[in-house]
RNA sequence: CGGGGUAUAGCUCAGCCUGGUAGAGCGCCAGCUUUGGGAGCUGGAUGUCGUGGGUUCGAAUCCCUCUGCCCCGACCA
């Protein structure tokens, strides 16, 4: 690509509210301009690498034995009540009507669909199993699209459909996509964990998500320092304390604590470590209020707390009504201690081995000191509900945790019969018998993948892509060519013989001063760049520079093509 | 959806408090000069000051309305 005949529009300033790298140099390089909220327009630089995303992901799905298709983005709203989705998925769906009032959605996922498809051409167990997949935009109304392109509300998502006679088959692919997916992100060069992840209301076990490290993540991930032990830290279990609990000591006791209401205030107020403070948070259970007791110096796990029987799917915190209602109480001095008999006490593994600890009085302005369990408060039960934290020990009895933050790329998930069943879709086995199918789900973000690349891999002045990634491989930049014929003609013949090898170069030849010239091709990130110059040319050398280094060299042509592997 | 901001040239922003001719830098156009790290000089074009209303002799500026956008909390590739 000639340069002069290309779209390049590098800008230096960029929004004060882009926060993230990604963002700004996406926006900087210009390889994507907003048009609204979550919406992106990709221009050609920003295509160019979004191809290339496309293109290593193709392979390895094609390579996995999926095979590509492609669903339409709007889709009839009869299906997604068929599965019940039209009105569970909520506020993310975003819902259309057409000329003559008829509803659709915008896909925000492909389950329907591919299933009734599925569902009309899959008729004996013989077809089984298939996976199909498509690369696709797919639109989430996000409550906050942030970021750029890192959380838009449309974004290109590469999704795969898998369906099996039984589980055994289901779990044979999903293990291949599994490897298929290490392989992607390790051919797109990202430093990458697989981790364990919640699968939801769906229930199995079997789902993982693909993170990509970076600070600027917004899921947390633990992962063991000793073992492969990954899970999002969603997922990721609080394994018992091994000491058993210490036997009483102090005497329970009531003391005042006017308007000291967090663990944080209660802890400085009576002078002891907020591991010592038990706190108790009320949420809405299913039948009534539940109250749910954990470690001062511990955090909820949501989704953990959302799959006790007694809570909703969806558990939400007691308002301030509530809670006064039902203890009499106002929230900050609630405690396990004397609460009414009506409201379930389920304590946290760590908790549940406090001995001597603080908690709330259940009267307004007063805490207990001296607190202990059995003697003083009744245990209704012990489960796991807090979030694991740094130094923790490993679920899998190897090492302790660390906590790291990740980009999630990628999700598999066995999903089982949920949709198959919903949708009636079914083959005949070898008995001529009807059998609802199989099913597992495996998606990749790939516009987000280009934006996670750039977190992992970028400086001061611009993106580092990896190879793989990167909109052309060699930059060739001409010096002066006005002055000199013979450099020009130079840099282009260089520039046909890089061509001519398959080596995807671009030629700056839009005459520019070299530092405009260098600052462009090093935003954009162009892994080798070649300098073609007077000086250079009456040595017979070249000047190259890798874009991850500081330092220039002179070589050869040879040379210079030796390195690029030819 | 709750809380907090913000909206002025193509872009990034000042001006608003204290009402009185619409500003800067970058970019763009023309010309000259310059040519190894985002050049210099000269000249030029560009605005319903987000929308609608109100106060006022007069509103970018004060008041109200609506809308867009951004940030902080619960969802997901």
């Amino acid at each position: 690509m000639r340069l002069s005949q290309f779209h390049l529009a590098t800008v230096k300033e960029v929004p004060a509210d882009a926060e993230i790298a990604s963002h700004r140099l996406m926006l900087r390089a210009g390889m994507i301009r907003k048009l609204a909220a979550g919406l992106y327009t990709w221009s050609p630089l920003g295509l160019r690498v979004l191809r290339k995303v496309e293109a290593v992901v193709r392979e390895e799905m094609n390579r996995a034995g999926a095979i590509e298709m492609l669903m339409p983005s709007v889709q009839p709203k009869e299906l997604w009540e068929e599965t019940g989705r039209w009105q569970k998925f909520g506020g993310q769906l975003l819902k259309i009507k057409d000329r003559k009032e008829q509803e659709f959605c915008y896909g925000p996922t492909h389950e329907e669909v591919i299933t009734d498809f599925a569902r009309n051409e899959l008729k004996s167990y013989k077809q089984l199993p298939v996976n199909f997949y498509q690369i696709q935009t797919k639109f989430r109304d996000e409550i906050r699209p942030r970021f750029g392109v890192m959380r838009a509300r449309e974004f290109l998502m590469k999704d795969a459909y898998s369906f099996h006679l039984d589980p055994a088959s289901l779990a044979a692919t999903y293990d291949v996509m599994y490897q298929a997916y290490s392989r992607i992100f390790t051919r797109l060069g990202l430093t990458f964990r697989a981790v364990q992840a919640d699968t939801g209301a769906i229930g199995g076990n079997a789902s993982h998500e693909f993170q990509v490290l970076a600070d600027s993540g917004e899921d947390a991930i633990a992962f063991s320092d000793q073992s492969d032990y990954a899970a999002n830290i969603e997922k990721a279990e609080a394994l018992a304390p091994t000491h058993p609990r210490p036997a009483p000591t102090a005497p329970l006791e009531r003391v005042d604590t006017p308007r000291v209401r967090t663990v944080e205030e209660v802890a400085t107020h009576l002078g002891v470590p907020p591991g010592r403070v038990l706190k108790t948070i009320l949420v809405r259970g299913k039948e009534g209020l539940v109250a749910l007791c954990l470690r001062g110096d511990h955090d909820i796990n949501d989704v953990k707390a959302s799959k006790l029987a007694e809570l909703p799917d969806e558990s939400v915190l007691a308002s301030e009504e509530e809670i006064l209602a039902a203890t009499g109480t106002r929230p900050g001095f609630i405690g396990p201690v004397g609460l009414p008999a009506s409201i379930p006490v389920i304590v946290d593994r760590s908790a549940a081995v406090m001995a001597d600890f603080v908690c709330g009085g259940n009267r307004n302005d007063t805490h207990y000191v001296g607190a202990n369990w059995d003697r003083d408060a009744y245990i209704a039960r012990v489960e796991d509900l807090r979030q694991v934290t740094a130094g923790d020990p490993s679920p899998d009895g190897k090492g302790q945790l660390r906590i790291a933050r990740g980009i999630e790329v990628g999700h598999v998930f066995q999903l089982g019969q949920k949709y198959a069943e919903a949708l009636k879709a079914t083959v005949l086995d070898d008995q001529g018998k009807p059998q609802v199918m199989y099913m597992g789900c495996y998606g990749i973000g790939v516009s987000r993948i280009v934006a996670a690349a750039i977190e992992q891999r970028h400086d001061d002045a611009g993106v580092i892509w990896p190879e793989p990634m990167a909109p052309w491989r060699v930059a060739v930049c001409v010096i002066n060519p006005k002055n000199a014929p013979d450099i020009a003609q130079a840099a282009e013949s260089l520039y046909n013989r890089l061509n001519e090898l398959g080596v995807e170069t671009v030629l700056d030849d839009r005459g520019l001063r070299p530092g405009a010239m260098f600052a462009d091709m090093e935003l954009i990130g162009i892994p080798h760049r070649v300098v073609v110059s007077e000086r250079g040319l009456a040595a017979g050398t070249l000047e190259y520079r890798a874009r991850h280094e500081s330092q220039s060299s002179q070589v050869t042509q040879e040379q210079l093509l030796a390195l690029l592997g030819h």
